[in-house]
DNA sequence: AGTCTCACG
DNA sequence: ACGTACGTGAGACTC
């Protein structure tokens, strides 16, 4: 139904008091929750005010911004819909239910329904969010949006968006849709909100994972909430002067490409570029892609290099330059917020298998840094007057929480003693000194290191390091014959997945690998490499997403809270704003926020190391 | 919409 | 004999 007066909406207020729960759901013009404006929102409750668990459910929106009336009625060609509270009014009521702790607000993707809420003055407290509920029951297994979720535990298939609002070019803004329609919309996904609810809750319960629910995912909803919305502010012009140069340096290599080549071509075509390169000049091919074309990697191209060819090389520089232009100094710009002039990124809690965070609109989470070139671009992330940018990243902490899981001694020592692991790995294999150890034989020894994180094939690791793949083989066999616990380890997280369908992180965070027990070779191979990863990887993701928990309550007690601002993650980094005088005092209290993220909760068998700088922009803080 | 490539941890 | 290093998101090209 459609709640259309005051009198009505208290009614639905004082039912959901009563039952102590209720699905909440937002409607708004964007779905960039930064953007978006509050068109109406809709309410869920579950009738049986003494059973919350019961099926007889029912569900209302509150339009409060919808437009109706042609061009014929106003110059600026709308009007709002008269047939509705006030919406200031009914804001005030809505207000008073999201902040009341007493009731339990549910939602799906709640952190976008709570910056939208935030930023009309809102804060949500007390809440559920079933698509977090969803992630830590199934992660692996499906994705967590509410139609899947749905199709997945109710069987039913919500009114898809676009049969209200439109697809393409004839869509249109949720407050123009009629409100009728609206209605028929946003009640039935407040709905199916609480439904799912009732579904995941005992689920949860079932498998153990309150904790995980409870201490990684629900209280991270505010925290990444507030980090997009302070975003960082990025200094335009030193990335137009960048763009400047980049197509200065990319038009001079095109020029020199076109002369190589004898002809001009569209560089930026794998397909054309192939054609040239291993058919007209008849450069020998390496890799081939999936549908069957010469593949022209990096690898491959750099590989032809070393084969003293002139060519690869200048359109391995011109992919370069044009990648940093295109994706990063061009595109940045474009999503600096008009109001706030910083750009907000947004974080997905459920994008990934492993329990990682990921970046996106913009992805702040892939910024160029390998390269002298490539991080010219960090020196546009910077501080605001008064500030310094402070990063603090974790030293090693997948080789660290291997060492933990797999509890290998010599790398707990190595740890402990803050000894080079790369190096006390080559000294272990190679029979070398630690003192004076030659750089190619450390770069092998790291090179294996990250291929045990990965679950290590002689294949990758030969590509990884070009050479053979016998050599390959002979590396991982000594490797094994040093640190039998990491074989072992290997194995036994094998065994557990296809007995479980899943692998478990130190925290208890599932990652699903349905496919594990498939019957072809190579596809089961990708699935184990897989499961070996998930602990290592999602391990760490735990860990410093306890950190970010912790972090504003440490904070805040230090008298920090308004003076050092959390605004980006980027998986084993954090970056902070902090006012310039309150720095000396901030960082320790960070780094020690973050090398005891994972106590007391856990007994780390091995020390977290965390370094941490302060710098006007990112390049100099990190 | 799918493919290729490449930016990050 | 398979065909792969693990996890992401974005831009350009192609169909």
């Amino acid at each position: 139904m459609t709640i259309r007066d005051l009198a009505t909406l208290d009614a639905w207020i004082a039912a959901a008091r009563e039952t102590g729960l209720v699905a909440f759901d937002t409607e708004t013009t964007s779905l960039d929750a930064m953007q978006a404006e509050l068109v109406g929102f809709s309410l869920a409750i579950a009738d049986n005010s003494k059973n919350p668990s019961g099926t007889d459910i029912r569900a209302a929106y509150v339009p409060l911004l919808h437009k109706t009336g042609g061009n014929d009625l106003f110059s600026d060609g709308v009007k709002l819909a008269e047939n509705r509270i006030p919406s200031a009014v009914a804001l005030e009521r809505l207000k008073d239910l999201l902040e009341d702790p007493s009731v339990l607000k549910i939602a799906q993707n709640l952190k976008y329904d709570y910056l939208v809420m935030k930023r009309h003055g809102v804060s949500i407290a007390s809440f559920d969010d079933t698509m977090l509920m969803s992630y830590v029951v199934d992660a692996g297994a499906g994705t967590h949006g509410m139609d899947s979720l749905s199709e997945k535990w109710l069987g039913h298939q919500p009114i898809p968006y676009k049969d209200v609002a439109g697809s393409g070019k004839s869509s249109v803004s949720f407050d123009y849709v009629d409100i009728d329609k609206a209605t028929a919309y946003a009640a039935e996904d407040a709905d199916v909100t609480l439904r799912l609810w009732q579904v995941l809750k005992p689920r949860l319960a079932a498998k153990n994972l309150n904790v995980v629910y409870e201490r990684l995912e629900r209280p991270l909803v505010p925290v990444l909430a507030r980090m997009e919305e302070r975003g960082i502010t990025i200094d335009r012009q030193i990335l137009s002067r960048l763009s400047g140069e980049l197509a200065q340096g990319a038009a001079g290599l095109e020029h020199e490409i076109y002369g190589l080549v004898g002809e001009s071509f569209n560089i930026g075509s794998p397909k054309q570029l192939g054609d040239i390169l291993f058919g007209r000049l008849g450069l020998p091919g390496g890799a081939k892609t999936k549908t069957g074309q010469w593949s022209t990697s990096a690898q491959v191209l750099e590989e032809l290099a070393l084969e003293g060819h002139e060519l690869p090389r200048k359109i391995v520089d011109w992919r370069q330059l044009t990648k940093l232009k295109s994706t990063y100094t061009d595109a940045l710009p474009g999503f600096v917020h008009p109001e706030t002039k910083r750009v907000h990124t947004s974080y997905a809690l459920a994008a990934t298998t492993t329990g990682r965070l990921s970046s996106s609109e913009p992805n702040l989470q892939n910024i160029p840094v390998r390269t002298a070139e490539g991080r010219k671009i960090r020196t546009a992330f910077i501080s605001t007057p008064g500030h310094k940018l402070v990063s603090a990243d974790y030293s090693q902490i997948e080789l660290r929480v291997l060492a933990h899981v797999a509890e290998i001694p010599q790398l707990k020592q190595a740890f402990s003693d803050g000894i080079d692991i790369h190096a006390m790995t080559a000294s272990e294999m190679f029979g070398v000194p630690v003192e004076g150890m030659p750089s190619e034989i450390r770069r092998r020894a790291k090179a294996i290191n990250f291929g045990i994180i990965y679950g290590i094939s002689a294949f990758g690791l030969a590509n990884q390091l070009s050479i053979e793949r016998s050599e390959a083989g002979d590396y991982i066999k000594k490797y094994f014959e040093r640190f039998p616990g990491i074989r072992d380890y290997m194995e036994s997280t094998k065994a557990f997945a296809r007995e479980n369908g899943y692998v478990e992180t130190i925290f208890g965070r599932r990652a699903h690998y349905p496919d594990i027990r498939s019957s072809n070779p190579s596809h089961r191979a990708f699935n184990e490499r897989a499961a070996i990863n998930a602990p290592i990887q999602g391990s760490a993701a735990d860990i410093i997403r306890r950190a970010m928990v912790k972090m504003e309550p440490a904070l805040e007690q230090a008298g920090l809270s308004q003076r050092a601002r959390m605004l980006l993650q980027v998986h084993d980094e954090l970056i902070f704003e902090v006012e310039d005088a309150d720095v000396e005092r901030a960082i320790p209290l960070i780094v020690s926020v973050m090398e005891n993220a994972a106590m007391p909760a856990l007994d780390m068998k091995v020390p977290l190391k965390v370094d941490a700088r302060a710098a006007h922009n990112w390049d100099e803080a990190h």
